[in-house]
DNA sequence: CGCGGCAAGTGACATCGATCACTCGGAACG
DNA sequence: CGTTCCGAGTGATCGATGTCACTTGCCGCG
């Protein structure tokens, strides 16, 4: 998967159009539903979208590391469709939605760079559509280790540390549930917890 | 909702660039997973992009009519994130993407509107995925009801015919079970059936 | 060292929703 | 006019998941 990250020529001058700010842990910086069509460039730290039911349960969209971005959506003028926080401590460089147009006139790249940026997210999310419309929780777990670790010898390494709370969000569902599943996997002998990380020891099942 | 179709000049151009052809009804354009990069203009008829799990069961992604087009994603050199086909006789302008480089050069209003067609693949796609992740199958299927009407007089008109099979498919459901949900909407007086056409006459309530 | 708090593990139970197996009614077509 | 087909309507039943209510284990901090 190509990366969402800016190249640096581009990160560098549109960085001069905006200014620098930085958050602490789990600051909110967008809200679902809000106007407002400012870019926040992650310069350090690590951003969520998600969305939350009225209820109380959340679903993770996507995250975001130093040189990607988020709020590109509101470009257009409507309002914000998910909410954004910081997972750590960030600091992110915020541009006016206003400031855009000049920008992008004068930086085509930059266009092309959303363009395919944007043809990623529908890739992606299509992806996450099917596997909740299709696949029962054990699928979609299965699938989200797949997406969030890579190869090394005969294992796959999962990148980051997650909670199961974390791996409910992202696959719409309980925090029980997730650790019923970890258990088949564990106890099957296809994943292991190696300091902290999971590894995937053997070729998961596509169904249980 | 703006909608996806070309502008009548940028259509008119871009059909030059291909060949026109018409399909029967429920004729396979897309694959899920080939390769290939056209474009499929649609002229007169309907498209459905849909996905399908191995046990045959479908979710519908999106649909498409006169103006609009599809195959969009591919000129990345990606491979098709979904299956289209039609829903009725068909003719379609096929443009190769080889053509489409050339094309986006010469007119830039084309790759604007392409930009702006993929942010809304993108909020849509959003919305999809947050209804899967956090509401019910009633929820799902109000919000669906609500997204395919119009509003006429202080009651809303769906716009389609939707044989409850369509609806399941494109709520993540059975057709069983949406055939139970429809019942509670009539019975409890919320919806009618018009001449074929579902009629919502009174605010559906948010949770059964 | 002892708390306090958060992640994880787990059993019991409630329920939502899928599946199966039909019936019914209307439209299409010979 | 009689079939055929397909969408719709329904009840029974089963299984997957969510929810609740705990316990356990681990860390970091005062």
């Amino acid at each position: 998967m190509t990366d969402d990250r800016l190249p640096p020529s581009l990160l560098e001058a549109l960085a001069k159009q905006g200014n620098s700010r930085t958050f602490r842990t789990q600051t909110i910086l967008l809200n679902e539903g809000d106007e407002g069509s400012s870019l926040y460039i992650v310069i350090e730290g690590r951003l969520r979208a998600f969305a939350s039911s009225p209820e109380g349960r959340d679903v993770v969209l996507s995250e975001h590391g130093p040189g990607e971005y988020v709020g590109e959506l509101s470009l257009d003028g409507g309002t914000r469709s998910a909410s954004v926080k910081t997972l750590e401590p960030s600091t992110c460089c915020v541009v006016q939605g206003a400031q855009m147009q000049g920008f992008m006139a004068e930086h085509p790249a930059f266009a092309l760079h959303l363009s395919q940026k944007l043809t990623r997210m529908v890739r992606r999310l299509t992806e996450q559509v099917k596997s909740l419309a299709l696949q029962d929780v054990y699928g979609r777990m299965v699938r989200l280790l797949m997406e969030l670790s890579d190869p090394v010898g005969n294992e796959r390494l999962v990148r980051e540390k997650l909670t199961q709370q974390d791996i409910a969000d992202r696959v719409g569902s309980s925090r029980e549930m997730v650790n019923r599943v970890m258990k088949d996997l564990t106890t099957g002998g296809y994943v292991v917890s190696r300091d902290g990380r999971l590894v995937i020891v053997r070729k998961l099942p596509s169904a249980r």
